[in-house]
DNA sequence: AGTGACCTA
DNA sequence: CAAACTAGGTCACTT
């Protein structure tokens, strides 16, 4: 039996499962699907060939000779999405594991490196089978030589007969039919206006790329084929230097010492178990008890040496970037090399570090941890925000997720997480240039980091007596609900629990039932607006729902979190949005009731610290509307902006085609949800719902709107082929979002992903000029020496608390921060309003 | 841990 | 047929 050789283009196994297979994630937001298509492809090869060696090639980021030969090679090609080149490095790790020898060179491609292979194999007399994706390997098609060739459907055997049989040339001048028809994809130029089919005819007739030119003179072809291969005779012979396959790339490995397709177990399941690949730990018998070695490179710092400020202050002039971190009182320090316990205070660091790059992880946290502000005098770099500002879309941004992110390695718990900052570093700052997000970081993320710590620190004085007598209230009400709504059903049970109430509804009650919901009936807040009329016990159930919600989630809720001083610090998360926007957490204080008269008394617990204060209340109005008019140029638009005008009353004249004066209540109130509809990616459907129209007339509404407005119509549609370009949107301040929906080929998913990508950028230029105002009231605010702060963002709304002797100057500190943060083709109105309380100010 | 419900911009 | 307009967080119930 002859030795079988399996070898795999790396490179282009990985894109085609990548695009090929749903957007898959782990827990803490890692892609994880073009890794589990890739192994399934590839074992399923390996089992039913059973090599006996194994080898997979990768091409380098380095430019190749190919590119010295013709500098416009591969050139337009769009670079490999974030999502995927995070695959690439546990690609090779899990390959390893698997038993396959990795094989990469500078300058040269996975195709020279399979071509060399399969060379070898001619010459050891052994099968090569070549599994790639790319058609470019056919010509290395040999009596010897399979090329498996991965479709969307399936993969094919490539012996000489199939390839005969495809083309109708042997696979030997495969080269030569590429130098006439070029390849796009590479920028192989070809000979322009020849396409595949007369690529392939020509060859076919004449047997090869010099039969075609020695034979032109005599030949009988059209006078315009005869035109164009006079013309592009030179770029025809270029072309195939360039799609010819090197087959002498020098290897330093021979086929004897290629891997066997052994499995290395811990390492197997090490990578299964972080990828969450648990269908793959059974199917390599893996899911046993063998324990998980962490097997962390060592980094080249990780020896704690404890030291003196002054002691290191020479090593630390020398540099350039450090690492920083406080590792609960441990204040740690590091240059890459060493990695020092620092005996001192912050304060007494900070002189040696100003000027530098400081390296560290989750700044506002920092800030926090230091009061006196010595922090602020650093250039930080945090890692976390870096990260961020590279993939909004995570989930995660952990240390050890970045780890395996960035670095393809696990983190070792044991290692204090230093060790890891001034490399993750490198390849952030990298990431961040690349995407031309850098000044974002600078000028934007960093500073807000410091706003964000006062805030939090600052916090927000509640009434704790008031607010507890106020849920005391709801806890009556609730009780008198619950008395009646049992009587009217006839029973006790569970009011909260969806599966008893839908079946007290549906089934004793019989009310009409809606059914939906995996589970069972649905019984959300619509539905039961639709049953109002039919029994009396819905209102009472709907009353119950309101009151115990704000009871439990906001009254007894908030007064859990509030401190000793009856002050209430929120967490913002500045990573918690895809779009840019903050989040807030424990309390959330973004989303404190004010729809329902009842909610809204909720705000008159929310103070200023003291008997002399107040809260100053600033909101943007209609900031995403207005920055819809910009970002589209809509002259319509932004003319109704600049005048002032109501602008729902205004698209109501433009859409209905009335004059402003003639527009009703009710085409107001139409127009006013298009025009929330339209950032959002509007879909008749909803729109019908949302409006209480025909499916037919939400659409006329919709056609007429983007009628009225082609501009903005203009811009949704270029924005979505942005994102399918790309791969990502951005906003105006260069923030980007990926989309990787708009990647796969799910209809459903393509649709949600072009509702992103049409409202990502304008919600996110919102949060990147809120950002920015913040950062500009909290600097004017410190340098007017006013008792005055900021305590709270509300994505278009900021809040102060000031002594009410400065309330006036600080109103137009705010104003003037937010209203001129940009300055764009629409003004940015901003309301403002005083009050004792967050309810009067509002 | 996941689901349904409901609060915000 | 199913789903259906963006971005979040928290609570209670269920598995």
């Amino acid at each position: 039996m002859k030795k079988k050789l399996l070898a795999i283009d790396g490179n282009s196994i990985l894109n085609r499962a990548f695009y090929g297979v749903r957007p898959l994630t782990t827990k803490d937001g890692f892609y994880t699907h073009a890794l589990y298509g890739m192994i399934t492809m590839i074992s399923r090869q390996a089992e039913a060939l059973k090599p006996d060696y194994c080898a997979v090639a990768f091409d380098l980021k380095a430019p190749t000779f190919r590119h010295e030969m013709y500098g416009a090679y591969k050139a337009g090609r769009r670079p490999m999405p974030e999502e995927l080149a995070m695959q690439l490095p546990v690609a090779k790790e899990l390959l390893k594991a698997l038993g396959y020898s990795v094989l990469e060179l500078a300058g040269y491609e996975a195709d020279d490196i399979l071509g060399t292979l399969a060379s070898m194999c001619e010459e050891a007399d052994c099968e090569a089978y070549i599994l790639t994706g790319d058609r470019d390997s056919l010509q290395l098609i040999s009596d010897h030589v399979h090329i498996l060739l991965a479709t969307n459907a399936e993969t094919v055997d490539m012996d000489e007969a199939r390839f005969f049989e495809k083309y109708g040339v042997s696979s030997k001048v495969f080269v030569d039919v590429k130098a006439l028809m070029g390849d796009s994809s590479d920028n192989i130029p070809g000979v322009p206006g020849i396409g595949e089919k007369t690529a392939l005819k020509l060859i076919a007739e004449y047997g090869s790329l010099d039969g075609v030119y020695e034979q032109l003179p005599t030949a009988k072809h059209t006078p315009s084929v005869r035109a164009k291969l006079e013309a592009g005779r030179e770029s025809a012979y270029l072309s195939r230097k360039l799609a010819q396959i090197f087959r002498e790339v020098p290897l330093d490995v021979a086929l004897d010492e290629m891997g066997h397709g052994e499995i290395h177990r811990a390492d197997a399941r090490r990578l299964f178990l972080r990828l969450e690949f648990s269908a793959f730990l059974k199917r390599f018998g893996l899911d046993g008890e063998e324990p998980v070695e962490v097997s962390a490179a060592a980094p080249a710092a990780c020896t704690v040496v404890m030291c003196s400020v002054e002691s290191i202050a020479e090593k630390v002039r020398a540099c350039e970037t450090l690492a920083l971190d406080l590792d609960g009182e441990h204040l740690l320090l590091s240059n890459g090399a060493d990695l020092w316990e620092v005996q001192g205070t912050c304060a007494e660091l900070v002189p040696y570090l100003v000027g530098k790059t400081v390296v560290c992880y989750d700044a506002k946290a920092l800030y926090k941890a230091q009061p006196g502000g010595a922090l602020r005098k650093l250039d930080l770099f945090d890692l976390m925000l870096g990260a961020y500002l590279v993939n909004s879309a995570k989930n995660n941004y952990e240390l050890s997720t970045l780890v395996s992110d960035y670095l393809g390695t696990l983190s070792n718990p044991d290692l204090p997480r230093i060790v890891y900052f001034l490399d993750l570093y490198l390849k952030i700052r990298e990431k961040l240039e690349e995407s031309q997000q850098q000044s974002l970081m600078e000028t934007l993320e960093m500073p807000l980091a410091a706003v964000l710590a006062d805030m939090e620190t600052a916090g927000f004085q509640i009434d704790r007596a008031g607010i507890a007598a106020y849920g005391e209230q709801l806890g009556q009400v609730a009780k008198e609900l619950e008395s009646r709504i049992y009587f009217h059903a006839g029973r006790e049970f569970n009011i909260q629990s969806p599966k008893q109430l839908g079946e007290v509804l549906f089934d004793t009650l019989k009310l009409p039932h809606a059914k939906k919901t995996k589970t069972g009936y649905s019984t959300n807040a619509e539905i039961l607006e639709k049953l109002r009329p039919y029994h009396e016990i819905i209102e009472d159930i709907l009353d119950y729902r309101q009151v115990t919600k704000l009871k439990s989630t906001y009254a007894d809720g908030l007064l859990k979190l509030a401190d000793e001083n009856g002050r209430i610090h929120t967490n913002f998360k500045q990573t918690g949005t895809a779009t840019g926007r903050l989040s807030s957490a424990e309390p959330n204080l973004q989303n404190i009731p004010v729809r329902t008269a009842l909610g809204r008394e909720l705000r008159r617990f929310f103070l200023p610290s003291g008997e002399d204060y107040v809260i100053v209340d600033a909101d943007y109005s209609q900031i995403e509307l207005r920055l819809l008019a910009h970002i589209s140029e809509d002259t319509n638009m932004i003319q109704a902006f600049r005048n002032g005008a109501d602008i729902h009353t205004s698209t109501a004249a433009t859409v209905f085609g009335v004059s402003p004066e003639e527009v009703t209540p009710e085409m107001r109130k139409r127009a006013k949800a298009v025009n929330f509809g339209i950032m959002y990616g509007i879909g008749a459907f909803s729109l019908s719902d949302d409006i209480g129209v025909s499916r037919a007339q939400a659409q006329e509404f919709i056609d007429r709107y983007l009628e009225g407005f082609p501009r903005i119509d203009a811009y949704l549609k270029a924005v979505i082929r942005e994102g399918y370009d790309n791969g990502y949107v951005t906003t105006l301040f260069g923030r980007r979002r990926y989309i990787p929906e708009l990647l796969g080929t799910n209809k459903m998913q393509q649709k949600f992903g072009e509702r992103v990508a049409m409202n990502s950028p304008i919600q996110g230029t919102a949060a990147d000029i809120i950002k920015l105002a913040m950062i500009r009231v909290h600097q004017k605010l410190k340098e007017s020496g006013l008792d005055a702060r900021l305590i709270l963002q509300v994505h278009d709304e900021l809040l102060l608390e000031s002594h009410v002797s400065c309330a006036e100057q600080a109103k137009e500190i705010l104003r003037e921060a937010m209203e001129q943060a940009v300055s764009y083709s629409v003004p940015l109105d901003v309301d403002i309003h005083i009050g004792k309380t967050w309810f009067e100010a509002k």
